[in-house]
DNA sequence: TAACTAATGGCAATTAATTGCCATTAATGC
DNA sequence: GCATTAATGGCAATTAATTGCCATTAGTTA
């Protein structure tokens, strides 16, 4: 395989999700990085998104309705789920978990996953 | 306002909807009520999905990843969550709901809707 | 610095879901 | 049964998200 070379691009959209510190959208992530380099494709980062995830840096958030959101492997690690501001359409971290979710399942049904979003106005938009 | 008429394809659609107890995706609904209807074409689904939700008897289910589900808004009115079978890619209703979580919330943000996802097989996939 | 080629970015093309169009069918009321 | 027109269904067209293509740019190594 070929090396991978370190790009102004990779890294702006690198500092977008730790600056961020919440899962960011892939026009969000444009919009952010783009700040620091000015001309930057949106190719570019669905390209660099794609190739931080197989590098395992980044995992995607699946969301209700919405489009596909992208967060930071480390943050991912540590199981949490997600608060959707309706007003400004941003996604936030939810640190914890309510639990007890066996005693909902249905007899005979196996449960391995399961995702919790909340949603309201964030701190700014209240 | 002109009289809706009440059609074959309309009434194999809504009991679709009753016998199948669960939420429904465009193709599931073309698939079941097709059975009934053989030339069922999904454009009709489409509309017919449309004037349910319109009249108030359907009511959209978003869930993270796949298309969009349907299901009969007398079961939407009682709060409660849904399972996605991973295997058979069909969704389950959750009576219930874990509660406490507003003390998961962040200060400032304010908390008017939850989903729940349960995932993982069920009972005929298990 | 020069050579090599990974990466970029603009635009066309693809994909999947949904809708527009329209000739034909059939539910409704008289 | 007949007239009226809502509804149907096949297919083209649209929409939004993602990918292919490719000439150009620029990171890396010698
Ligand atoms: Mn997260
Ligand atoms: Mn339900
Ligand atoms: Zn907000
Ligand atoms: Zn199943």
């Amino acid at each position: 395989m070929s090396v991978q070379r370190q790009t102004k691009q990779l890294q702006a959209i690198q500092t977008a999700f730790e600056t961020a510190g919440r899962p960011l959208s892939i026009d969000e992530i444009h919009e952010l990085a783009g700040r620091d380099i000015e001309s930057l494709g949106v190719r570019t980062v669905y390209r660099a998104v794609r190739r931080l995830q197989e590098n395992g840096d980044v995992s995607i958030v699946n969301v209700p309705g919405g489009s596909d959101r992208y967060e930071l492997a480390s943050v991912a690690a540590e199981h949490h789920h997600h608060f959707h501001c309706t007003a400004c359409d941003r996604f936030f971290d939810i640190h914890g978990c309510p639990g007890g979710l066996k005693k909902l399942l249905p007899k005979g049904f196996k449960l391995e996953h399961h995702e919790l979003t909340l949603s309201g106005l964030c701190e700014s938009c209240a």
